[in-house]
DNA sequence: AAGAGAAAGATTTCAGACAATTTAAACCGC
DNA sequence: GCGGTTTAAATTGTCTGAAATCTTTCTCTT
């Protein structure tokens, strides 16, 4: 037997799936910077002809690209798949699966970022440069003048944690977060979150004591004031979250 | 024109892609419980009848699930598709692309480590209940008795950490965590790793100072001496990563 | 000039055939 | 009967060609 593979097959790729050497072959033009954010990738013909593979293939290996969160595709003319700029997204989904499958309680949940975001509050602290507190003035100066308006209240209210945990100066930590921060509206009740009331006064005071904190290179304020602002938050959730389950259907 | 569409068409997934459909119509299956890991899922086949969708755009949906780790696949006679445990490994994955597209640098990994893996060996220290400091206590036993024997040293010290943040109780934290360990292995120059020389007693000794602290609620100890623990392995790492480039090729 | 409609270029989908992989059963030689 | 070999079966993997769909762009009519 074995005529057939006498000779070694020209096809590198094959000690493993056609589909998979698709995968392979792109995510490391995209590590290694050959193929930048923004950038388009060949068409799925082109990628056939160019990997000698089918397009069937060259398509699975694309849609794992897809999932992982490496590239997007538009469909139509002026379509095709491009290279997505590094984002939590796929930490998000991550996170997200193991919150459902694991049903995580809003409670843990949010112990668990009350720790991390404190912790990166303290390394703000230490690390943050004059730039890093411009930033979060800026932020924090947005809050006080939009008090009320609600919809951008809450926007440079983000933009202040993010300013704040960027001051870390640790990428790692800084997704790790900025994930965190995102799953909140992914997974849980957002209509309860649309409740919420807030003063604004006392929120913005509450900022105003992390900015100060961290310009002072204050560690211990910077953490426990983080805390705080994330406690009020879980607080107020479980109040409306409750009182909608009390009074409602 | 328009004379096909006059009618609704009868696939209601036509809002969306079909491999899509697959893609969630199987998910809702897994997070609601109705597939349990090591089920297999219905054949390709099969699921382009039950889901009147082609075969192609099964396969996609179907490589999306895979690419996520909620199945993996098996092929041949008996092979198919199979739901995982839930596990880490998705998670590693996410981090480990933002680790290769922002070239983090060791220490800051382990920075963000020192501080997430700290915090929760500061909520073990609140939590723990004597099942956890049983599990811990058996590690740490074994890790006394296998001072010589590398593998099982290196193993038992895993599974001693993996008992202590597993006895701070947060599912979230635990996950992250297990994933930032793996992570290591996976994206550092493990010949380094290999290299390192340890001082079994002292190991033992400043996990023992650990343990302790987890049984007596002592939560300043507990994160300082896990803290202690890292930081140890940083600095064995980089000095043999020195060595390794300074003298060698 | 404005809007409807056709064309273009890309992805999406489908159907069907064939290849590869793995397991299980059938078949032999002894 | 036993052990090894061959064959068959079930499932995933791959390829191809055609058609559908989506979005932009151009064109033509009004």
């Amino acid at each position: 037997m074995m005529l057939k593979n006498d000779y070694p097959n020209l096809k590198a790729y094959k000690k493993s799936y056609a589909y998979r050497h698709v995968f392979t072959a792109i995510k490391e033009e995209i590590v290694s910077g050959s193929l930048k954010p923004g950038d388009r990738l060949p068409s799925e013909n082109d990628l056939c002809l160019r990997l000698d593979i089918g397009r069937s293939a060259v398509r699975e290996g694309l849609r794992e690209l897809e999932a992982l969160g490496l590239v997007h595709t538009v469909s139509g003319k002026k379509g095709g798949r491009f290279v997505k700029e590094v984002n939590p997204d796929f930490i998000v989904e991550a996170l997200g699966l193991v919150l459902q499958l694991n049903h995580i309680s809003f409670e843990q949940f949010m112990d668990a970022r009350k720790v991390i975001e404190s912790a990166a509050a303290g390394m703000a602290a230490f690390q943050r440069t004059p730039e890093d507190l411009g930033k979060m003035l800026r932020a924090l100066t947005l809050m006080r003048q939009s008090s009320d308006k609600r919809e951008i209240f809450f926007k440079s209210n983000y933009e202040f944690h993010k300013a704040m945990v960027a001051a870390s100066h640790n990428t790692m930590l800084y997704f790790i977060i900025q994930a965190l921060r995102k799953l909140v509206f992914n997974y849980f009740d957002l209509f309860t979150l649309e409740k919420i009331e807030i003063d604004t006064v006392y929120v913005y005071e509450l900022h105003h004591r992390i900015y100060s904190a961290v310009k002072n290179r204050d560690v211990i304020t910077s953490r426990e004031a983080t805390i705080k602002d994330l406690d009020d938050f879980c607080n107020n959730y479980q109040k409306y979250y409750c009182e909608a389950n009390t009074s409602g259907v």
